[in-house]
DNA sequence: CTGAATCCCTGCCGATACTG
DNA sequence: CAGTATCGGCAGGGATTCAG
Protein backbone atom coordinates (compact mmCIF):
# COMPACT_ATOMS: atom_id res chain seq x y z
CA UNK A 1 0.00 0.00 0.00
CA UNK A 2 1.40 3.24 -0.53
CA UNK A 3 -0.60 6.48 -1.92
CA UNK A 4 1.46 9.49 -3.18
CA UNK A 5 0.07 12.67 -4.76
CA UNK A 6 3.34 14.91 -5.11
CA UNK A 7 3.88 18.00 -3.04
CA UNK A 8 1.25 17.49 -0.25
CA UNK A 9 1.84 19.40 2.40
CA UNK A 10 2.11 17.92 5.92
CA UNK A 11 -1.89 19.26 6.51
CA UNK A 12 -2.81 19.40 3.37
CA UNK A 13 -5.51 16.89 2.52
CA UNK A 14 -7.73 18.55 0.80
CA UNK A 15 -5.01 21.08 -1.13
CA UNK A 16 -4.11 19.34 -3.69
CA UNK A 17 -5.02 21.96 -6.78
CA UNK A 18 -5.19 19.06 -10.33
CA UNK A 19 -2.13 17.18 -9.85
CA UNK A 20 -2.03 13.92 -11.18
CA UNK A 21 -1.84 11.59 -8.69
CA UNK A 22 0.99 8.60 -9.63
CA UNK A 23 1.64 5.45 -9.09
CA UNK A 24 1.15 4.14 -4.95
CA UNK A 25 4.35 5.24 -2.94
CA UNK A 26 5.45 4.55 0.46
CA UNK A 27 5.98 8.58 0.92
CA UNK A 28 2.28 9.34 1.38
CA UNK A 29 1.93 10.12 4.91
CA UNK A 30 -2.26 8.16 4.81
CA UNK A 31 -0.16 5.45 3.29
CA UNK A 32 2.67 5.60 5.87
CA UNK A 33 -0.35 5.08 8.85
CA UNK A 34 -2.21 2.91 6.53
CA UNK A 35 0.88 0.21 6.43
CA UNK A 36 1.39 0.87 9.98
CA UNK A 37 -1.67 -0.26 11.10
CA UNK A 38 -2.22 -3.04 8.29
CA UNK A 39 -2.80 -6.71 8.66
CA UNK A 40 -4.81 -8.37 10.53
CA UNK A 41 -4.82 -8.44 14.52
CA UNK A 42 -2.10 -4.97 14.14
CA UNK A 43 -4.94 -2.40 15.66
CA UNK A 44 -5.79 -5.04 18.51
CA UNK A 45 -1.67 -5.61 19.79
CA UNK A 46 -1.46 -2.08 19.67
CA UNK A 47 -4.84 -1.44 21.66
CA UNK A 48 -3.56 -3.58 24.11
CA UNK A 49 -0.05 -2.19 23.92
CA UNK A 50 -2.09 1.23 24.39
CA UNK A 51 -2.94 0.05 28.23
CA UNK A 52 1.06 -0.89 28.90
CA UNK A 53 3.60 -3.17 28.64
CA UNK A 54 3.06 -6.56 27.78
CA UNK A 55 5.13 -9.69 27.81
CA UNK A 56 4.95 -12.01 24.26
CA UNK A 57 3.02 -14.31 26.49
CA UNK A 58 0.51 -11.78 28.05
CA UNK A 59 -0.37 -10.72 24.26
CA UNK A 60 -0.99 -14.35 23.50
CA UNK A 61 -3.46 -14.84 26.02
CA UNK A 62 -5.44 -11.43 24.97
CA UNK A 63 -5.80 -12.60 21.29
CA UNK A 64 -6.16 -16.06 21.84
CA UNK A 65 -7.34 -16.96 18.46
CA UNK A 66 -3.97 -15.25 16.31
CA UNK A 67 -1.22 -17.77 15.47
CA UNK A 68 2.79 -17.27 16.29
CA UNK A 69 3.45 -16.49 13.24
CA UNK A 70 1.44 -13.62 13.10
CA UNK A 71 1.97 -12.37 16.51
CA UNK A 72 5.82 -12.43 15.66
CA UNK A 73 5.05 -11.19 12.31
CA UNK A 74 3.29 -8.21 13.74
CA UNK A 75 5.26 -6.75 16.90
CA UNK A 76 8.48 -7.17 14.15
CA UNK A 77 6.54 -4.80 11.95
CA UNK A 78 5.36 -2.74 15.02
CA UNK A 79 8.87 -2.75 16.64
CA UNK A 80 10.51 -1.85 12.74
CA UNK A 81 8.25 1.07 12.13
CA UNK A 82 8.98 2.34 15.55
CA UNK A 83 5.76 2.26 17.00
CA UNK A 84 6.47 -0.52 19.69
CA UNK A 85 9.75 -1.01 21.20
CA UNK A 86 10.86 -4.21 22.65
CA UNK A 87 12.86 -4.50 25.91
CA UNK A 88 14.88 -7.88 26.31
CA UNK A 89 15.91 -8.63 30.00
CA UNK A 90 18.69 -11.17 30.59
CA UNK A 91 18.37 -14.14 32.13
CA UNK A 92 16.35 -17.15 32.21
CA UNK A 93 13.71 -17.76 31.44
CA UNK A 94 13.73 -15.36 28.79
CA UNK A 95 11.46 -12.17 29.69
CA UNK A 96 10.40 -9.80 27.05
CA UNK A 97 8.65 -6.55 27.30
CA UNK A 98 6.82 -4.79 24.48
CA UNK A 99 5.83 -1.35 25.12
CA UNK A 100 4.90 1.20 22.77
CA UNK A 101 6.75 4.36 21.97
CA UNK A 102 5.72 7.75 22.26
CA UNK A 103 5.46 7.59 18.17
CA UNK A 104 3.05 4.26 18.85
CA UNK A 105 1.12 6.25 22.07
CA UNK A 106 0.41 8.56 19.50
CA UNK A 107 -1.77 6.14 17.58
CA UNK A 108 -3.96 6.47 20.11
CA UNK A 109 -5.75 9.39 18.41
CA UNK A 110 -5.73 7.82 15.20
CA UNK A 111 -7.55 4.74 16.52
CA UNK A 112 -9.81 7.10 17.96
CA UNK A 113 -10.84 8.39 15.28
CA UNK A 114 -10.98 5.15 12.99
CA UNK A 115 -13.28 4.25 16.06
CA UNK A 116 -15.55 7.31 15.79
CA UNK A 117 -15.91 6.77 12.54
CA UNK A 118 -16.80 3.33 12.25
CA UNK A 119 -19.28 3.51 15.98
CA UNK A 120 -21.76 6.22 13.95
CA UNK A 121 -24.54 4.89 12.04
CA UNK A 122 -24.32 5.45 8.36
CA UNK B 1 -10.61 -7.53 8.73
CA UNK B 2 -12.54 -6.86 11.61
CA UNK B 3 -12.01 -6.28 15.31
CA UNK B 4 -13.72 -7.25 18.23
CA UNK B 5 -13.35 -7.16 21.73
CA UNK B 6 -17.39 -7.75 23.19
CA UNK B 7 -18.69 -4.55 24.74
CA UNK B 8 -16.29 -2.41 24.07
CA UNK B 9 -18.73 1.30 24.32
CA UNK B 10 -18.71 3.97 21.61
CA UNK B 11 -15.92 6.23 22.74
CA UNK B 12 -14.10 3.74 24.89
CA UNK B 13 -11.11 3.01 23.09
CA UNK B 14 -8.52 2.67 26.11
CA UNK B 15 -11.11 1.23 28.59
CA UNK B 16 -11.52 -2.31 27.54
CA UNK B 17 -10.69 -3.71 31.24
CA UNK B 18 -9.92 -7.62 30.75
CA UNK B 19 -12.11 -8.74 28.34
CA UNK B 20 -10.53 -11.27 26.61
CA UNK B 21 -10.02 -10.38 22.46
CA UNK B 22 -11.73 -12.89 20.51
CA UNK B 23 -12.08 -13.65 16.95
CA UNK B 24 -11.80 -10.84 14.14
CA UNK B 25 -15.78 -9.98 13.22
CA UNK B 26 -16.83 -6.42 11.26
CA UNK B 27 -18.36 -5.47 14.39
CA UNK B 28 -15.67 -3.54 16.08
CA UNK B 29 -16.08 0.14 14.91
CA UNK B 30 -12.41 0.20 13.65
CA UNK B 31 -12.69 -2.61 11.61
CA UNK B 32 -15.37 -1.33 10.06
CA UNK B 33 -13.73 2.14 9.32
CA UNK B 34 -10.55 0.36 8.31
CA UNK B 35 -12.47 -2.01 6.13
CA UNK B 36 -14.26 1.47 4.29
CA UNK B 37 -10.49 2.31 3.52
CA UNK B 38 -9.45 -0.79 2.54
CA UNK B 39 -8.20 -1.18 -0.73
CA UNK B 40 -5.37 0.54 -2.71
CA UNK B 41 -6.12 3.53 -4.04
CA UNK B 42 -9.03 3.44 -2.12
CA UNK B 43 -7.98 6.66 0.14
CA UNK B 44 -7.06 8.43 -2.76
CA UNK B 45 -10.33 8.24 -4.76
CA UNK B 46 -12.13 8.98 -1.03
CA UNK B 47 -9.50 12.39 -1.25
CA UNK B 48 -10.02 13.52 -5.10
CA UNK B 49 -14.76 12.63 -3.93
CA UNK B 50 -13.74 15.19 -0.68
CA UNK B 51 -12.75 18.19 -3.44
CA UNK B 52 -16.20 17.25 -5.14
CA UNK B 53 -18.78 15.15 -7.16
CA UNK B 54 -16.39 13.59 -10.20
CA UNK B 55 -17.66 11.28 -12.85
CA UNK B 56 -16.09 7.95 -14.12
CA UNK B 57 -13.32 9.72 -16.56
CA UNK B 58 -12.92 12.05 -14.14
CA UNK B 59 -11.68 9.98 -11.22
CA UNK B 60 -10.02 7.67 -14.34
CA UNK B 61 -7.85 10.91 -15.21
CA UNK B 62 -6.89 12.01 -12.02
CA UNK B 63 -5.73 8.15 -10.77
CA UNK B 64 -4.39 7.09 -14.30
CA UNK B 65 -2.70 4.36 -13.17
CA UNK B 66 -5.61 2.16 -11.97
CA UNK B 67 -7.21 -0.12 -14.23
CA UNK B 68 -11.27 0.12 -14.80
CA UNK B 69 -11.43 -3.07 -12.87
CA UNK B 70 -10.38 -1.50 -9.58
CA UNK B 71 -12.12 1.67 -9.71
CA UNK B 72 -15.18 -0.23 -10.32
CA UNK B 73 -14.64 -2.38 -7.64
CA UNK B 74 -13.61 0.47 -5.26
CA UNK B 75 -16.74 2.78 -6.10
CA UNK B 76 -19.26 -0.20 -5.69
CA UNK B 77 -17.22 -1.26 -2.38
CA UNK B 78 -17.56 2.36 -1.45
CA UNK B 79 -21.52 3.45 -2.51
CA UNK B 80 -22.49 -0.32 -0.40
CA UNK B 81 -20.91 1.31 2.50
CA UNK B 82 -22.54 4.25 2.45
CA UNK B 83 -19.39 6.39 1.78
CA UNK B 84 -20.48 7.08 -1.42
CA UNK B 85 -23.21 8.45 -3.47
CA UNK B 86 -24.10 7.39 -7.18
CA UNK B 87 -26.09 9.05 -9.58
CA UNK B 88 -27.20 8.18 -12.53
CA UNK B 89 -28.68 10.69 -15.07
CA UNK B 90 -30.77 9.61 -18.31
CA UNK B 91 -29.93 10.17 -21.30
CA UNK B 92 -26.86 9.30 -23.94
CA UNK B 93 -24.01 9.47 -23.52
CA UNK B 94 -24.63 7.55 -20.24
CA UNK B 95 -23.36 10.18 -17.28
CA UNK B 96 -22.71 9.37 -13.50
CA UNK B 97 -21.93 11.35 -11.14
CA UNK B 98 -20.45 10.24 -7.97
CA UNK B 99 -20.23 12.22 -4.78
CA UNK B 100 -19.86 11.70 -1.39
CA UNK B 101 -22.46 11.39 0.92
CA UNK B 102 -22.56 13.26 4.44
CA UNK B 103 -21.09 10.11 6.01
CA UNK B 104 -18.30 9.79 3.53
CA UNK B 105 -17.32 13.46 4.25
CA UNK B 106 -16.85 12.80 7.70
CA UNK B 107 -14.42 11.08 7.19
CA UNK B 108 -11.95 13.51 6.04
CA UNK B 109 -10.66 13.59 9.55
CA UNK B 110 -10.48 10.33 9.56
CA UNK B 111 -7.83 10.83 6.53
CA UNK B 112 -6.63 13.70 8.10
CA UNK B 113 -5.94 11.83 11.29
CA UNK B 114 -3.95 8.86 9.19
CA UNK B 115 -1.75 12.01 7.90
CA UNK B 116 -0.77 14.04 10.41
CA UNK B 117 0.34 10.50 12.31
CA UNK B 118 2.17 9.66 9.04
CA UNK B 119 3.87 12.93 8.52
CA UNK B 120 5.42 13.01 11.82
CA UNK B 121 8.86 12.30 12.57
CA UNK B 122 9.18 8.06 13.96
C1' DC C 1 9.28 -18.46 27.41
C1' DT C 2 9.93 -16.45 23.02
C1' DG C 3 10.05 -16.93 19.00
C1' DA C 4 11.75 -18.90 13.70
C1' DA C 5 10.83 -22.02 9.66
C1' DT C 6 7.88 -24.23 6.59
C1' DC C 7 3.68 -25.31 3.82
C1' DC C 8 -0.46 -24.34 1.67
C1' DC C 9 -4.42 -21.84 0.62
C1' DT C 10 -7.08 -17.78 -0.18
C1' DG C 11 -8.10 -13.22 -1.81
C1' DC C 12 -6.39 -9.03 -3.86
C1' DC C 13 -4.91 -6.57 -7.73
C1' DG C 14 -3.25 -5.79 -12.50
C1' DA C 15 -3.85 -6.45 -17.50
C1' DT C 16 -6.57 -7.38 -21.30
C1' DA C 17 -10.71 -7.81 -23.88
C1' DC C 18 -15.56 -7.05 -24.44
C1' DT C 19 -20.63 -4.79 -23.66
C1' DG C 20 -24.99 -1.49 -22.82
C1' DC D 1 -19.18 7.03 -21.38
C1' DA D 2 -19.29 3.68 -18.00
C1' DG D 3 -18.59 -0.14 -16.93
C1' DT D 4 -18.30 -6.09 -16.91
C1' DA D 5 -15.78 -10.69 -17.71
C1' DT D 6 -11.95 -13.46 -17.22
C1' DC D 7 -7.38 -14.97 -16.05
C1' DG D 8 -3.10 -15.22 -13.62
C1' DG D 9 0.49 -13.71 -10.23
C1' DC D 10 1.75 -12.69 -5.83
C1' DA D 11 1.58 -11.58 -1.04
C1' DG D 12 -0.92 -12.24 3.46
C1' DG D 13 -2.13 -15.14 6.91
C1' DG D 14 -3.38 -19.68 9.33
C1' DA D 15 -1.67 -24.23 11.26
C1' DT D 16 1.98 -26.85 12.52
C1' DT D 17 6.53 -27.88 13.81
C1' DC D 18 11.16 -26.83 15.47
C1' DA D 19 14.79 -23.94 18.02
C1' DG D 20 17.50 -20.56 21.46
Amino acid sequence: MAHQTVGHPPPGLPDHPHTTAPAPTPTCPVEITLAALSGRWTTLVIRELLRGSRSYSDLRRALPTLSDKVLTDRLSHLTATGVVHRDRHPGWPPRVRYTLTPHGHRLGPVLQALWDWGARDG
